[in-house]
DNA sequence: TTAAACTTTCCTGTTT
DNA sequence: TAAACAGGAAAGTTTA
């Protein structure tokens, strides 16, 4: 979150993004801001709702991503269909059924659930935020209020990213436990700034009923795609990156770089249209 | 402290 | 004419 020092926000005049956002969005994320919101929120997180014997698939799926987000361990490396559970099967699992689940994973899996099971607490320093939490943020008082005065978009890119990577329809590459690619994935890669803005754009692809309206696949076994609200995107970009002035000029330049690593392959003459390169992942199908 | 990775920012010129 | 594309250059941020 970055605000000035009126406690507005720096966004450009000329662009809303909640002109260019669906409905969907505004309604259901344009409100508070978890970094803001988190801190008066996390006394109430625990509550015996929230409890994980009670989560739902759902919730079981965001606690897995922030625990892999905590440890920065690669999403790809484990097999989420392992994890297609609701909180009370998830709490009879055993330490073995977690090593068995997820390899090496498992065992910090079981240690993070171990800790919010008895002690109420994830670990000393996350702001972990089950998807019940949601209700409160959308009751937050602020919906009305325009963007440029909204304490709380900046929220959306992070509930987004709870949420996208954790659809049952999008999972992504799980490679055999054997292969090289899972002992990469699993040591920690230099990853200064968290997710790349590449796996940003796939995630916003891989979940079309979540964020629908922002890009859309053009060619989906080819790996095409087309933005379709191109400041909104670089908006939300912005918005992970806490940094209130990015553009679509500025993410395009940035996703211009990746041609070169082939994570991007350029598609001439088309505008707003880019191509998943050879090294890019998890966006095919048969990786999920 | 340094190097590397990965943007971010600014810029000029070109294309659609 | 505006928007988007292309890519050079340099600066900024973060991590190992």
């Amino acid at each position: 979150m970055v605000l000035q020092a009126s406690g507005v926000m720096s966004i450009p005049a000329t662009v809303s993004v909640d002109n260019q956002l669906p409905a969907s969005w505004t309604a259901h994320y344009n409100c508070a801001d978890v970094s803001m919101v988190t801190s008066s929120y996390t006394s109430r997180l625990w509550s015996q709702d929230l409890h994980p014997q009670n989560w739902t698939k759902y919730q079981v799926w965001e606690w897995l991503q922030q625990t892999l987000d905590m440890h920065q361990i690669d999403a790809t490396s484990i097999p989420f269909q392992n994890f297609d559970l609701d909180g009370r099967q998830l709490c009879n699992m055993s330490f073995q059924d977690f090593t068995r689940a997820a390899g090496s994973v498992g065992s910090i899996l079981f240690q993070s659930l171990t800790d919010l099971k008895w002690n109420g607490q994830y670990g000393q320093t996350d702001m972990f935020i089950p998807a019940d939490i949601k209700t409160e943020i959308d009751d937050f008082p602020c919906s009305g209020l325009a963007f440029k005065e909204e304490p709380s978009f900046y929220s959306t890119s992070e509930l987004f990213d709870i949420k996208s990577s954790f659809q049952p329809n999008t999972i992504l590459a799980s490679p055999a436990p054997s292969s090289p690619d899972t002992k990469r994935s699993q040591v920690k890669r230099h990853n200064p700034r968290g997710t790349h803005l590449w796996e940003f754009i796939r995630d916003i692809l891989l979940n079309p009923e979540r964020n629908p309206g922002l890009i859309k696949w053009e060619d989906r076994s080819e790996g095409v795609f087309r933005f379709l609200k191109s400041e909104a995107v670089a908006q939300l970009w912005g918005k992970k990156k806490n940094n209130s002035s990015m553009t679509y000029e500025k993410l395009s330049r940035a996703m211009r770089y990746y041609y070169k690593r082939e994570i991007l392959e350029r598609v001439d003459g088309r505008r707003l249209v880019y191509k998943f390169g050879r090294n890019a992942r998890g966006w095919r199908e048969s990786d999920k």
